[in-house]
RNA sequence: GCCGGAGUGGCGGAAUGGUAGACGCGCACGACUCAAAAUCGUGUAUCGCAAGGUGUGUGGGUUCGAGUCCCACCUCCGGCACCA
């Protein structure tokens, strides 16, 4: 037998699998498809670290072992190669970006073909490739077409450091994801994409989706939908008619309208009004331009100023349902993207508003109020209500640390001390007669109020009424014990004092359904606004309406309409850089802009020499006068046509110099796989119909970018009949990283890069597959630990020496019935993307294999068809020494006998009282009556049993045996 | 603050409500060797000589039986964050 020696395998089994088209597929082939994705990698100029792999090793393993099992699988791969990163390396070596990305990509691909991937090459895409960024152009110009991309001159994020604009996705906090540094506000003009049209089917459509839940919540969270009104307020200026203004502000709390008691607006609103002609005093002036000026402090604290000086002009808002006059400010809290800029406050239900009316001294009106129905006794439609005002005395003692409770044995309950008040009457006093009478307690001191009333619905069925509570708390301390005598009898019949601890002064144990709402109120020290829905009041012909109907209500009342806002904006898409896609548009002399014909597709790059930002503001492309400048004329759908200056047509027009951002290719590139060189259409329809979606997807995770931008791209392609399927991902599996072996990042900076030519050059790249695979869950970061990779390499090793052990001659049952676990095991496994314990169990299946006395050239075969997606290069080894042709990776994967699966005896754990006391082995499928009476010839069941009569006896067949006592 | 995810030996980690710690690393001892490495074998949660206790972040609960289910809390990691 020779050694095990990697290298002297592995380079040959990869030439052998390349020169024989080994994973060249037939995308046009008869079985059932599978496509198989990674997320396609940055060809960065650091080469791959050990980290890169992880997903491509599992993709591989995946894809190999269902290609065993029978379908046609596309495992493709590309490049996404424009954008900053590459630009940034190139200007650093002082090489032109495409040369850079070229020999990145060699070096990317020479990297992993030593790893022995099943990438079928002839699928390659690369987003630079002008024949692949052409249909970038493309769905850009459809866009475009549609309306969803349009010009925008808003301030955007701006990096002063990369010098271009950036979308939210490209923030981290209020800095450059790329680089760190601060971005500025900067007006520019912009290409956006309006991807918030799509942001509710991107929602929607999340159900669909085979992803993970925490990925899904991640998206609806970055989408952050909100629905709520916008509603008007007319304004009534100094010397202007009332009306004559108006501020539209947005709430997702109407049902508080009448509880509002100032509008708040942001700088940016109120430099439109100044735009429009709006006069304020200086002090208001500069506190706007303060504001606009100063992006990092707005989020810290408030800062407004009230537009009434006394002097110049004044501005209050009118409540459109009461016509009552509002003071308005311009705060710093308020931002200009959101909503309508403008808010209306309501102290009395929003944190944030009441913190604001506190420091204003401004009138906090309670509007809603806290509302719980009883679920042990529901109010029942068909009964007469009686609405009833009382007060609860919650009394604390500190000394024991418990609270005063009355038990009553007559109706089965805990109660807190409740009272009647009329109208009129002082609370604190009600609440010291009700526990004087009721418990005889004199001495207590009062606390505090706790807030606002609640109001609670229930059915009195002694009454045989329904009952509307409207119930206050006053919360005293208990002082002394000093008490007085109580009557028995009469309301306090039945009635138990008792102290009871915090445990069972909750909801659930007291019959007080208002209780969740004092023990909150308790907590805090301060009063806290209610900002959680109820019954409306003091709100006139609103009071008793629910929040939800109220709202619905108001905003029509108040000729205001329902809508929905979103967290997530409209895309930025324009970068001010040379590294990438241009725009396929031009233009006209009035600098209106046209999209260009297909013919002119695809707007190519122009090859220069100087391609640094400028900073400016303009992109480097600008300065490149000879492409900028173009002669055409537009055709008669409107689209520009290049033609000869001396064309009579011919007119002059400038292109888009602006290029797309990073993001734009990997929107779309997993459609290109399937038919990687069609000129004619982005995707023949019969091939996306035949291999979209992606069957599943791996790769770091993206839940806020790329897989929002794709999904929204893909959406747009299906609504304009390109695709036809309108989800691109139907299942996500998010991988862990590789830490360096010191727990941090790895990077050539820290100088702790495991580089994987190198694991590969110690210890083959079958052993650093199944380690990556081995090392941890999937999708659970994990350090390199270099140590532990020896285990791997043992395994394969002792996998390799098990050839000896062949013989033709049957297996073991023991044997046998393991592998037959294992290929269950291990199928099941793979499916799952649960690799780590897919290993474990091949290593216990070897263990039992090296066992045995022998194994059967099936058994043996049968192994190493198992471990041939894993550590293909050692098991096409094998299986030729095996004699066994053709190759191993074309074999159908094994399948189990579900007879053999099942061991011929059982281990059953004896539990007395469900305590383990013992084991024994008995014929698999003893019945109960059987194992009970091997168990009594235990000495455990002697000991703990004996003579005595069990109460009970729990069994699990092939399990378990539970003789309680 | 809000939303996710996770807390199990010295380490990475296993466990459809049914024998916690599979598998691997490490470690200890033994075999082989002049010796070492490699390899192979045995052992390895913890306290205890043992019988037997105790153990899956903490405290409660449900259950014959809880790492797993329920309630409250603590810690760590990730995301979002004046979003009206």
């Amino acid at each position: 037998m020779e050694p095990y020696i990697p290298k002297n395998i592995e380079g040959k089994w990869q030439k052998i699998w390349s020169d024989t088209k080994l994973y060249e597929m037939n995308v046009h082939s008869d079985k059932e498809k599978l496509y198989v994705l990674d997320m396609f990698p940055y060809p960065s100029g650091e080469g791959l670290h050990v980290g890169h792999p992880k997903g491509y090793i599992a993709t591989d393993i995946y894809s190999r072992m269902k290609k065993m099992s029978g379908y046609e699988v596309l495992h493709p791969m590309g490049w996404d190669a424009f954008g900053l990163p590459a630009e940034q390396f190139a200007l650093k070596n002082k090489v032109h970006p495409r040369v850079a990305v070229e020999r990145n990509i060699a070096r990317f691909k020479e990297q992993l073909s030593i790893i022995g991937f099943n990438y079928d090459w002839t699928k390659e895409v690369n987003t630079t490739d002008p024949e692949f960024y052409k249909w970038t152009q493309w769905i850009f110009k459809q866009m475009w077409k549609k309306g969803l991309a349009y010009e925008s001159y808003e301030p955007i994020n701006w990096c002063p450091s990369c010098k271009t604009g950036l979308a939210n996705e490209d923030l981290e906090g209020d800095a450059c994801e790329r680089c760190g540094t601060k971005v500025e506000k900067k007006p520019l003009r912009q290409w956006v994409l309006k991807i918030t049209d799509y942001a509710d089917r991107m929602i929607a459509d999340l159900d669909k989706l085979d992803w993970p839940e925490g990925v899904k919540l991640a998206q609806k969270n970055w989408i952050g939908k909100s629905e709520g009104s916008e509603i008007r307020f007319n304004l009534c200026v100094t010397g202007v008619a009332d009306g004559t203004y108006f501020v539209d502000v947005f709430t997702t709390r109407a049902d508080t309208l009448l509880g509002a008691t100032f509008i708040a607006i942001s700088a940016e609103l109120a430099q439109t009004w100044i735009s429009m002609g709006w006069k304020p005093s200086e002090k208001i002036t500069s506190f706007i331009q303060t504001t606009l000026e100063d992006e990092k402090n707005r989020s810290v604290d408030f800062k407004t100023e009230l537009l009434k000086d006394g002097v110049d002009t004044e501005v209050l808002a009118i409540n459109p349902l009461t016509q009552e006059k509002i003071p308005v400010y311009v705060a710093n809290y308020v931002i200009s993207g959101y909503g309508t800029g403008a808010l209306m406050g309501v102290p009395a239900h929003d944190e944030r508003d009441y913190a604001f009316a506190k420091q204003h001294n401004l009138p906090v009106k309670e509007v809603v109020r806290p509302y719980v129905i009883d679920h042990v006794n529901v109010p029942r439609p068909d009964k007469p209500t009686k609405v009833r005002r009382n007060v609860h005395a919650i009394v604390y003692d500190p000394a024991t640390d418990t609270y005063l409770i009355l038990r009553n044995s007559v109706h089965h309950w805990d109660t807190v001390v409740i009272g009647g008040v009329e109208e009129g009457e002082d609370l604190v006093e009600a609440a010291k007669r009700e526990l004087r009478e009721e418990t005889g307690y004199t001495d207590v001191t009062f606390k505090r109020i706790l807030g606002n009333p609640v109001q609670a619905g229930y059915f009195a069925p002694h009454k045989d009424e329904n009952r509307v509570a409207i119930a206050s708390a006053v919360y005293f301390e208990l002082a002394s014990d000093a008490r007085v005598e109580i009557p028995t009898d009469g309301e306090n019949e039945g009635n138990e004092v008792l102290w009871v601890d915090a445990s069972e002064f909750v909801p659930g144990k007291m019959i007080n359904s208002e209780l969740g709402h004092w023990l909150v109120r308790l907590k805090v020290q301060d009063d806290i606004p209610y900002t959680g829905e109820g019954i409306l009041v003091n709100s006139g012909a609103y009071d008793n309406l629910a929040s939800e109907e109220a709202r619905k209500k108001i905003t029509e009342d108040a000729k205001g309409k329902l809508l929905s806002q979103y967290r997530l904006k409209d895309w930025v898409f324009a970068r001010q850089r040379y590294w990438g896609e241009p725009f396929p548009i031009v233009f006209d002399e009035h600098h209106v802009a046209h999209v260009v014909a297909d013919s002119e597709l695809p707007v190519k790059l122009p090859q220069v020499e100087a391609y640094e930002p400028t900073g400016t503001g303009e992109s480097p492309l600008a300065a490149i006068s000879e492409w900028v400048n173009v002669t055409g004329f537009l055709n008669e759908d409107g689209e520009f046509v290049s033609c000869d200056p001396s064309d009579p047509k011919a007119k002059h027009f400038t292109r888009e110099t602006n290029t797309m951002p990073q993001w734009a290719g990997s929107s779309w590139y997993y459609l290109r796989f399937a038919d990687p060189k069609n000129n004619t259409t982005l995707i023949d329809p019969s091939l996306d119909k035949k291999w979209q979606p992606v069957d599943v997807y791996v790769g770091g995770d993206h839940a806020t970018r790329h897989l929002i931008y794709a999904r929204f791209w893909h959406k747009f392609l299906y609504d304009i009949g390109v695709v036809s399927y309108d989800e691109p991902f139907k299942r996500l599996e998010f991988l862990g990283f590789i830490l360096a072996e010191d727990g941090r990042k790895m990077s050539k900076r820290l100088g702790n890069v495991i580089n994987p030519d190198d694991v590969v050059a110690i210890y083959g790249a079958d052993t650093l597959r199944v380690y990556e695979m081995f090392m941890a869950p999937f999708e659970q970061t994990v350090a390199w630990d270099t140590k532990s990779i020896v285990g791997v390499e043992r395994f394969l090793e002792r996998v390799w020496k098990l050839q000896a052990k062949v013989r033709d001659e049957k297996d073991s049952s023991d044997a046998l019935t393991v592998l037959h676990k294992t290929i269950k095991k291990v199928g099941e496994d793979i499916d799952a993307f649960k690799f780590n314990t897919a290993v474990s169990s091949m290593m216990i299946c070897l263990n039992a294999g090296e066992a045995a006395p022998h194994v059967s050239s099936y058994w043996y075969s049968t192994f190493i068809t198992l471990l041939a997606p894993f550590a293909p290069h050692i098991s096409e080894e094998l299986w030729h020494t095996l004699g066994e042709r053709g190759s191993v990776h074309e074999q159908p994967w094994p399948s189990f006998d579900e007879t053999l699966l099942v061991d011929t005896t059982a281990t059953i754990a004896i539990q007395i009282g469900g305590k383990l006391r013992e084991t024994i082995t008995v014929p698999r499928d003893t019945a109960e009556m059987g194992v009970l009476d091997e168990v009594k010839k235990t000495q455990s069941y002697q000991k703990y049993v004996g003579s005595a009569t069990p109460k009970k006896v729990i069994f699990v067949p092939n399990k378990l045996i539970n003789i309680v006592i």
